[in-house]
DNA sequence: TCCTTAATGGGATTGAATATCATTTATAGT
DNA sequence: ACTATAAATGATATTCAATCCCATTAAGGA
């Protein structure tokens, strides 16, 4: 037998679309208060299948906790160097990349590449002042 | 008073340039041996503080803990997909991007970006027989 | 050598992420 | 519909990198 459709699943699915590019304890807070029965495994369980499956993006970077984007898209992300927080941002297919990098380095076979900007979110730049 | 030289901070650079782009814990687990009592919070605030002063790169990816680089100069890196392990890869400048990316997207300020690789490595690859 | 204070040791603590496993429940087959 | 099978869940325990706390140590300027 493969995949199941649960409630649960299609809760958090919804949950991820809902929130902006959220980590799994926050996926976990929003819909803990709706549906306090959806266990913390779970949120984590599903999110990580979703992003095996490709039903989502899985965004791990600096400090922060794994994030999570419901749109596939190709598109790119800034993170906020402050409080972790990620925006989409339009830019320029970067297949330029791929020309300059070699398949095969030390042994190691080159798969895939991905790029992040950073930067400072409108709120946290607030807090500056 | 400013900046302190101390044993610590000397062993765990050496640890540093000994090790291949290790983990806080790795060069812990390096150094240990050797000076049993430095202790772990000390090689984790001293390498926070080589990455904060540009003595050291960090390299913080999927899943993998957050690793460090002695080599500050501009280059990249490819990790393993399975095991973290990271190598340098050589690639042109990438300064290709910079032109695609606008420097304010939502209200963020897009400040740097960072491009990774990401593959298999030789040991790994042997695992898969 | 003395003083100031940055830095350390080490034990406690945090918190995301994973493991375990008995129980629940989605779904394919009848 | 009904049942059997195993995928998925809930709850709790556990792991482990990373941080915090604070009394003690020691770097390095005077």
């Amino acid at each position: 037998m493969q995949e199941r459709q649960t409630k649960q699943k299609s809760i958090i699915y919804d949950a991820l679309k809902t929130l902006d590019h959220p980590t799994a304890t926050e996926v976990y807070g929003y819909i803990h208060e709706f549906y306090p029965s959806v266990s913390r495994a779970t949120v984590f369980r599903v999110l990580n299948g979703f992003a095996a499956s490709s039903r989502a993006l899985e965004l791990k970077v600096a400090g922060s906790d794994v994030r999570y984007d419901y749109n596939t898209h190709p598109h790119y992300h800034v993170h906020c160097r402050e409080c972790g927080k990620v925006a989409d941002i339009q830019a320029e297919a970067l297949s330029v990349i791929e020309k300059g990098v070699p398949k095969e380095v030390d042994g190691f076979s080159v798969e895939r590449f991905s790029v992040e900007f950073f930067g400072i979110c409108p709120e946290c730049k607030g807090m500056k002042a």
